[in-house]
RNA sequence: GCCCGGAUGGUGAAAUCGGCAGACACAGCGGACUUAAAAUCCGCAGACCAUAAACGGUCGUGGGGGUUCAAGUCCCCCUCCGGGCACCA
């Protein structure tokens, strides 16, 4: 006889995940509806739950099992709750890694993405994550890709999508251009150690900027995102409000724009600083051979330090120009300057230098000896000699400033603009940091951009000039058979079958794009097309995604605070404002979850700490690793990897399936009431009060996962008692059925098993989640801790309810307390009922 | 430099509204069961002091100060760690 067999004929079976789980999940998989979403008509209320699309890179990793876990449990109360869920998962599929493995393995990027794809759905079928498969998206196939061309067209049309020649970042590594948000601390944000080149491109932008306000004001009422990720936003956002005044050259017919937030210091100025790329300076530079060779040696030492990646640590340094401009303001006739620490690229590339009122301006000042003129002072003591420089400019007012003296410099802001706009050489203005979106990649594994240059021109378009391609002509799909390099521009560019077309206006001949669009176009609408996956004749059904959005609960890791998350907000404006949908925010609550470290340093290849998931499953089954991961930490903090605790979690499902298999019999017992169920029921009471609390609250699960493994701590201690029935079936029968409820959410395998086991009908997650009875979770009787001046003294019961009287009379009869107190004053006793009381004594 | 987080036993953590600090687990130790081990079950477990034992005492939530009958929690100052932004005019 079997091991096996024998634990069987004694009737205990053991908890076995490795039988359990791919029977349920077998089932599961063959019944497309069990996830799918309801209709609008359902008659309950909606909710959208989701998790951040992953890229298809062939492997789960613990962060994503964590999201899910995150996710999973979520839907699935919520669903309990009455909810008509919408649960769904897709891929955000394009990217330069599929390229990379087409170098390496010389498969095509296509094959090797779906055979990620289908590799990575399979993982998630194995961890029992209830997706809606019907409403998977895939973003490398062409169903959903003619979509981001539509979108592209959409926004050309509206002037949204343009072309420009600028100073873009490029990879080298990557061998394509970066946006802004692609750049991290100068280097690229998949490769860390590759640091970022300026190079000069004509490249096709997205003007975010339109959005740039909106974008910020709407943070304020995203409440249900983390601070944490609004303040970033803010921040990457970077509006400034100022004001912009033209210095005419001294002997020439230029002029300078400055950008300041401090017009009311402009009597102080006693120089203006030009970027080294300023258009001002380059002209200087063409008559003055040594200022053009100052000039080229500033730009150099730039570049130098942006490639040593510490921009910062250059020291401020500048050269007179030999020329003059005229302050607006007083006719004041100061020297122009070029110096480095001035960015080509913010405001105007031009500043007024006021030294009494700006710490840079002040330091450059002392360097080269640059007059420092005092305008603003403190309102109060104004006739101190504070120390320069001084900056403030709330409680502070004018001085010497012509006929603004004695104005507060808040005032003053405001009446010098308007003063430079009613005499045409200035205006308020508003500046930005957030640049518009640059979403030309020189890469195969993209969406291909819709635009083709007429080579001929015709009738409003030059010669080799941008024509947009009509609706029809979508998708413009990507060619197969493509060689890879990473050298040379666009792969598609040595397509000619693909690169040689015709102009759908002239008929000539034409040539595409080659560029493919940044993949952050994908994943921001990604989750409007899930609530019609199948659309071949629109994006998706407007009814649908109004009914749908916004998402009630988008759930993944805080490194995409700016890049997704603004790119996407952005999107559903310009949808918002095309008529498609009418929500001004995609996403209602945000929740950013921690990572996952193991040995003090999150997991990576690199680091050689990495523990995969299917391991987990193997040892331990998914139930007790997507259990772990949410008991091991509250979700939004991160999360140390401990192999021990996931052994303890499969310890503790192996205890509920030993109990719950025990007295599933139970279940067709007689329904006698008896008086040892109280305190059992009780503790169930409480701990179905708890759970419920979590998921509505805070989502600390690992409380939740806590306060359940209490309850079976409670059903051991009362074996005995069920086992001789001072414990009634219908108490052990309503405890078993609650508590495999309540694992459904985290254990959805396990408690499937169970539920079948104790006669339950129907999916376990569908069944209603059990309701906490507050008179049967109340205690008889309340511990009260006694404290004397804050210490503690003893402990007292009093009858649950007790009143103030009575909990300070049982109080002061301890004998404890008696002995403490006596031959002391009492000055007060203080009473919390329920909680404490504390005797203050002399 | 500026802006967010965070710091609690050997470890992960709990204490949700100012009210018994350390729930629940991991690792550990002791015991039961076993020829033995695994598994399981029972028990111990913040530090220090005291004690034959029991009862006990003192300290304790990064450091310092404050408010309060009462502080991990509120206020002020500081240290360290993590993250974001940064010559932004």
């Amino acid at each position: 006889m079997s091991e096996s067999a024998r634990s069987v004929s004694e009737g205990q079976q053991r908890y076995s995940p490795a039988e359990i789980e791919p029977k349920w999940q077998a089932r599961w998989d063959a019944d497309e509806s069990l996830y799918a979403a309801e209709g609008h008509d359902s008659g309950k209320p909606k909710f959208y739950c989701l998790e951040m699309l992953p890229y298809p890179s062939g492997q789960l990793h613990m962060g994503h099992v964590r999201n899910y876990a995150i996710g999973d449990a979520l839907a699935r109360f919520m669903w309990m709750r009455g909810y008509n869920v919408l649960h769904p998962m897709g891929w955000d599929a394009f990217g330069l890694p599929a390229e990379n493995a087409a170098l390496k393995n010389n498969t095509p990027p296509r094959e090797w993405t779906l055979a990620n794809i289908a590799a990575m759905r399979l993982q998630m079928r194995r961890m029992g994550l209830s997706y809606d498969w019907a409403t998977e998206v895939t973003t490398c196939l062409p169903e959903y890709y003619r979509w981001n061309q539509w979108f592209f067209l959409k926004m050309y049309e509206r002037g949204l999508a343009y072309r420009k020649k600028s100073k873009v970042n490029w990879c080298p590594e990557c061998q394509t251009v970066l946006a802004n948000e692609q750049v991290i601390d100068g280097t690229c944000w998949r490769h860390e150690d590759t640091l970022v080149e300026q190079r000069d491109l004509t490249q096709w932008f997205l003007r975010i900027t339109k959005y740039a306000d909106e974008l910020l004001s709407g943070l304020d009422k995203l409440e249900g995102w983390p601070e944490k990720v609004r303040t970033m936003q803010r921040n990457w956002i970077g509006r400034s409000e100022g004001t912009l005044v033209d210095f005419a050259v001294d002997g020439g017919a230029e002029k300078i724009t400055v950008f300041t937030t401090r017009v009311d210091t402009i009597f102080g100025a006693t120089s203006v600083q030009l970027a080294p790329e300023h258009v001002v300076a380059k002209n200087f530079a063409a008559s003055n051979p040594v200022l053009a060779g100052q000039i080229e040696e500033m730009l150099a030492q730039q570049k130098a330090a942006r490639e040593a990646g510490d921009l910062g640590a250059i020291e401020k340094h500048g050269v007179d120009t030999g020329r003059f401009a005229v302050n607006p303001f007083n006719s004041e006739l100061v020297p122009i300057w070029v110096a480095n620490y001035i960015l080509a690229d913010y405001g105007t590339g031009a500043i007024m230098s006021v030294p009494a009122h700006d710490e840079r301006d002040f330091e450059f000042a002392g360097k080269y000896g640059l007059g420092v003129r005092r305008v603003i002072v403190p309102k109060a003591g104004g006739t101190a000699e504070e120390v320069l420089p001084y900056t403030a400019d709330d409680d502070a007012a004018l001085v010497d400033s012509g006929e603004w003296t004695g104005e507060s410099s808040v005032d003053a802001q405001v009446k010098m603009a308007a003063f430079a706009k009613a005499n045409g050489f200035g205006t308020a203005t508003v500046t930005y940091r957030l640049k518009d979106w640059g979403v030309s990649r020189q890469r195969y594994w993209g969406t291909p951009i819709p635009m083709v240059y007429c080579e001929r021109g015709h009738t409003g378009v030059e010669a080799g000039g941008v024509v947009p391609l009509p609706e029809s002509a979508l998708p413009v799909v990507l060619p197969a058979q493509v060689e890879i390099t990473q050298q040379g521009g666009s792969p598609l560019g040595r397509v000619t079958d693909f690169m040689n077309t015709t102009c759908p206006v002239c008929s000539g001949p034409a040539r595409r794009e080659t560029d493919t669009m940044d993949t952050f176009v994908d994943s921001s609408w990604y989750f409007y097309r899930y609530t019609d996956a199948k659309n071949t004749s629109a994006p998706f059904d407007s009814a649908k995604a109004n009914y749908w959005f916004p998402i009630d609960q988008y759930i993944g890791g805080v490194e995409h605070a700016i890049l997704h998350l603004i790119y996407s907000r952005f999107w559903t404006k310009v949808m918002r404002d095309l008529g498609l949908i009418k929500n001004d925010e995609p996403a209602a609550r945000l929740f950013t979850q921690g990572m996952v470290i193991k040995d003090g340093a999150k997991m990576s290849k690199s680091k050689g700490n990495v523990v995969s998931p299917d391991l987990m499953i193997e040892r331990y089954g998914a139930d007790a690793t997507r259990m772990y991961a949410l008991f091991a930490a509250p979700p939004d903090r991160d999360l140390e990897w401990q192999e021990e605790g996931v052994a303890g979690i499969s310890r503790f499902l192996a205890k509920v399936y030993r109990l719950t298999t025990k007295y599933a019999g139970a279940a067709t017992g007689e329904k006698i009431e008896s008086t040892g169920d109280t305190a059992l029921l009780r503790k169930l009471h409480q701990t179905i009060a708890k759970v419920t609390q979590d998921f509505s609250g805070r989502w600390h699960f690992n409380t939740s996962i806590a306060s359940i493994m209490i309850l079976i701590n409670e059903i051991s201690a009362n074996e005995l008692a069920m086992d001789s029935a001072e414990i009634s079936s219908a108490a052990i029968r309503e405890v078993f059925r609650s508590l495999v409820l309540m694992l459904a959410p985290f254990a959805p395998f396990l408690a499937a098993e169970l539920w079948e086991l104790i006669g339950g009908e129907g999916a376990v997650f569908r069944v209603a989640w059990p309701v906490a009875d507050a008179e049967l979770a109340r205690e008889a009787e309340m511990e009260i801790a006694v404290q004397s001046n804050g210490k503690l003294v003893t402990v007292v019961k009093v009858p649950a309810g007790s009143d103030e009287a009575t909990t300070k009379a049982a109080a002061l009869a301890d004998a404890k307390v008696v002995a403490r107190v006596e031959g002391k004053t009492v000055v007060k006793v203080i009473v919390v009922p329920g909680k404490l009381v504390n005797i203050v004594v002399k």
